[in-house]
DNA sequence: GAAGATTTAGACCACATGGTCAATAACTAA
DNA sequence: TTAGTTATTGACCATGTGGTCTAAATCTTC
């Protein structure tokens, strides 16, 4: 255990969680099964952030589930100080759109409170090494429905309905042109022909669109993967 | 090993790579090593989808580096078929964008041709059991690649640089409306408040905004995360 | 209670936008 | 070669949109 860090300094750590025995649980948990240094603990997430600019802990454990303040706001403010703190995410739930949203603000770890105190020594292990850990379990949650949104969203776009497919070259143009907010005299000239030219293409893509005016258009253009179509065809 | 699968049938598995003596190494080793069954292998990716809709595996191990049609596209275009058929890429890199567009587009696993040959039996006992298995090394920079992009994202849009910031609540709700493509009118009645007033709000909202048109508002509000904001806010 | 911000509203004007009809040139594809 | 699609342009008109100025009612905040 605590391997590769024989030789650095104990990791500091702060421990966020209302309930008032859990938290005293996790703390001898952690003051007896490892040799990090619990510095402070705070029951609500407006203390622990004033406590984590004071401390400046290496760690901090959040638990997930608090009143007022909920733990995933509270990550998403101390990510927003860039304090290089690392969070731990806490809980009691493996929610699968609670793990992905505390990933994507930042939390370095997401573990269950059921789980063996073990694995949770070892999740600090690893965070405190810098690297992001998520137990095999979790992960696998994490990536269903990572891919269960992505799909949809790739779905939703690659239809044959989407009417963006039945845009001649130039009206693709003109539109592109449309969702940067450009005017007809702006298009007119960036393409070299007359403005009434374009009033015919704009007119054209409503009717293709099946919309009655330039931000309805720019809206569906948006929506339906236009910018993507080039990005993802190249990107992926 | 094999956990739980002693009573189903065996896996049936393709095998996808340009490098012929490392396609017979892998299906070898898949042959002594387990008990599953390799029903074909291709050497390029066109061939394989073919394989894959006459043969219906439950699993591809796809190279992601091949020439032509490369394993990535490959993948998508297997997804789409949307047979059941679970995918493990299969590369000698470990480059975390090419892991995140992986899992993107629906790989079920991800193994270095590096590892030990254990791992990969491993990695597709977990996927054939219906799980989505990342080594943790990997899992580590994938979630580091994607927390990257997720603050830079954000980033972009929580600083006090955000003129949307500056908006009244009922610009707000105004600016709304207008990113939904709803004109005049229409925000006149949905707010049963007269047009004038609508248009003396848009006003003010291009002038904060410093846009001239509703199109440019409304792209901005998309680009500097409105929309996020109350998702954000209520549902994170 | 006074100062300030917010929300409401009208009037007036210039111009951009959207709808419709017609017509030519060019480049496919049958 | 012919029919069809696409790209181009003009004219005309109704209306939506954007700019500016003024002003009252309401709500905050000190």
């Amino acid at each position: 255990m605590r391997r590769g860090l024989e030789f650095k300094k104990k990791a500091r750590i702060i421990i966020v969680d209302d309930n008032y025995e859990h938290l005293n649980g996790v703390r001898e948990l952690i003051e007896i099964e490892s040799d990090f240094d619990v510095v402070a603990t705070a029951t609500s997430a407006s203390v622990a952030i004033s406590l984590i600019k004071k401390y400046r802990p290496e760690i901090v454990l959040m638990d997930i589930n608090m009143p007022e303040k909920d733990g995933l706001t509270a990550i998403a403010e101390i990510e927003k100080l860039d304090l290089g703190v690392r969070t731990i995410a806490l809980t009691g739930y493996d929610d699968p759109d609670l793990i992905f949203r505390a990933m994507k603000i930042g939390a370095k770890g997401y573990i269950l409170k059921t789980m063996a105190s073990a694995q949770l020594i070892y999740a600090i292990d690893e965070v405190a090494a810098g690297k992001i850990y998520l137990p095999n379990t979790l992960s696998s949650r994490f990536f269903e429905y990572f891919q269960k949104s992505f799909k949809e969203e790739l779905q939703s776009i690659s239809d044959e309905e989407n009417l963006l497919n039945y845009l001649t070259q130039r009206e693709e143009e003109v539109l592109d042109l449309l969702t940067q907010g450009i005017t007809y005299k702006g298009v007119a000239q960036k393409l070299f022909i007359s403005e009434t030219t374009v009033k015919t293409h704009v007119n054209n893509i409503f009717q293709k669109l099946q919309v009655n005016d330039r931000t309805q258009a720019v809206l569906y253009a948006l929506n339906n993967g236009f910018l993507n179509k080039r990005k993802v065809k190249i990107a992926i």
